[in-house]
DNA sequence: ATGAAAGCGCTAACAA
DNA sequence: TTGTTAGCGCTTTCAT
């Protein structure tokens, strides 16, 4: 062996010349390979502490095809329900020895794609996406045969990859029963961005409800969520005559919530309520606002679990839905006496 | 050349056989080198789209010693702050064509060091921090000379890195004596974390406003957020005879309203209320809660132009620090008749 | 239990 | 303008 060139760092060429074995000795150490006796390993570790040795990552996977590296992509960082998520998945990570490289689509279609794309060039070893939905997503062709993805929220249809999402349609049904139980016959469904899976389901669950007791179901859906004005809100709660309101997604409640106090009208005194998404302070602001609670943690935690059972090669069914139930938290914007 | 060798992946050398030229030509168009005829050109790019050929960035950042790639490591990504911040870093890196690698400290020091030395090992060529603080963080060791660091929030006094802040002392100051000029004279600064440079400085700044005015300064401060219990605040409260109340940071703010309520206690009609660190739906609910609201876009923004500046060797000043100035919201919280 | 040589996919000298 | 030869730092045959 050569071993004669010095570069800037510490290479594990230079560990093993200071520990006076082969290349492949070092390299053994470091990946912790049985076949190497006490001595030398004493030797090589004791080198790699005194000079310092920091392992390539880069170099590792180049050679060993494995980046231990995964991908995340979510539509915007800023919803706390996506923040969450993406810390879950990034502790089961830290826990596997991986790193995630995080992207943000922004509900930029072009972004979703050309991140995917980076990702991918980066070598990451699987990727988990809470995807744009259907006609709006154009990632898929870019995604190479054999790669591990794990989709959220939404199932895509073209492709096996396993995704985790919540019961969306039972969810919102149970949710505006609920509402209906309290005697409010005139629930406003609040829903943006309708192309979406969870929204289609979640107006599903609240169509359901209504059927079942014989009630018009009174859909208020917008592409964006900026198209919450306090007049448009205004107009479709006197145009429907609403006594209850339920908001479908997170955004929709701070809007909503907002829109109403714009227009004069308070939850529960004015307007029954219903949050599709738990909130900081859901507990704490008058009145207190009764909620569907997706289970954050579970929801990371679940699809970082499904990518990496592929990545061991441990699971071999062809594609996998979980499926993860939902709280109800009863509080007294419903109309619930607490 | 060679070029016999069939792999799994489309490389470099499959695009240059198809077009009929040198690896090294292939390399130049890919990194859109001048000196290449239109003709070639033409047909390189062509037996890329051809193949689907897809650049391997780790092997590109081996040779090149150009990752692609910055790190970043927040202490709380279910802080909305730190979840924007992120955002506006990953902004700017994909503009500049690099990837964020994103780690969650959870305010844990050994996570923190871990974390810093796995992204060092994956060849990140810059890291964006939001340190744990003083004597908390142990990272410093591990960071190689010349490795450039951007912190958030917290200078670091034994290393010459670039630092984004806001003027916390000034804005905390400015903050009280708006308090102060509403009558208030029993103001509590109510702050977790208290070796936090955050909580210093806020600390500081509440004292000078008190001091200047000749008031006492009643400081509530503990080591954890959940150590603000209904019990510990309501003692608090009496026992300082408070008449306002400022909260340091937004945990603290989201544990003193829901510990206020608890308490039987209303902001405004019992107490004054400030929070630094604005919220969604501060501006909606009951009584809305005046607060301090923190640059969070510029704040990643101006953090990764730093860094970038760095990386490109544009800047060589010795250290930068840019403080970033804070609005004040007035609502209806702290006494102001909206 | 240990080592020599080859090569992962790419870029960087240095030719031609 | 184009190609050749070396590697980047590591893992992987295949020997020994």
């Amino acid at each position: 062996m050569d071993m004669t060139k010095s570069s800037g760092s510490i290479t594990l060429v230079d560990v093993a010349r200071e520990a006076g074995v082969s290349l492949k000795t070092a390299s053994r150490v470091l990946n912790r390979e049985v076949s190497v006796s006490g001595d030398t390993l004493e030797r090589v570790q004791s080198a790699m502490a005194r000079l310092g040795y920091r392992p390539n990552e880069l170099a590792r996977g180049l050679k060993a095809k494995k980046s231990a590296t995964i991908g995340m992509v979510v539509k915007n960082l800023a919803d706390p329900f996506a923040a969450n998520v993406v810390k879950a998945v990034q502790d089961v990570a830290r826990a596997n020895g991986y790193i995630v490289i995080l992207a943000n689509s922004g509900w930029d279609p072009e972004v979703e794609r050309s991140e995917v794309e980076s990702l991918i060039r980066h070598q990451v070893e699987g990727l988990i996406i809470s995807p744009l939905g259907g006609s709006k997503s154009t990632f898929l062709d870019i995604i190479p045969p054999g790669f591990h993805v794990v989709t959220l929220d939404q199932p895509i249809r073209k492709a096996a990859f396993d995704s985790v999402m919540i019961n969306n349609r039972q969810s919102a049904s149970d949710a505006v029963q609920h509402l209906l139980g309290h005697g409010y016959d005139r629930v406003v469904a609040l829903s943006t961005r309708p192309w979406l899976h969870t929204s289609m389901e979640r107006i599903a669950g609240y169509r359901d409800a209504m059927r079942e007791r014989g009630f018009e179901s009174l859909v208020a859906s917008v592409d964006h969520e900026s198209f919450i004005t306090k007049e448009w809100l205004g107009g479709v709660l006197k145009e429907h005559k609403a006594n209850a309101l339920i908001s479908m997604n997170w955004v929709c409640t701070i809007a909503a919530l907002r829109g109403l106090k714009q227009n004069g009208k308070r939850p529960l005194r004015d307007i029954a309520f219903i949050s599709f998404d738990d909130f900081e302070l859901a507990d704490t602001i008058q009145p207190t606002v009764s909620a569907v609670r997706q289970p954050t943690e579970e929801f990371g935690y679940e699809a970082a679990q499904l990518l990496f059972q592929r990545l061991r090669g441990t699971s071999q069914q062809r594609r996998r839905t979980i499926a993860l139930p939902t709280t109800f938290i009863p509080r007294e914007s419903c109309g619930c006496r607490l």
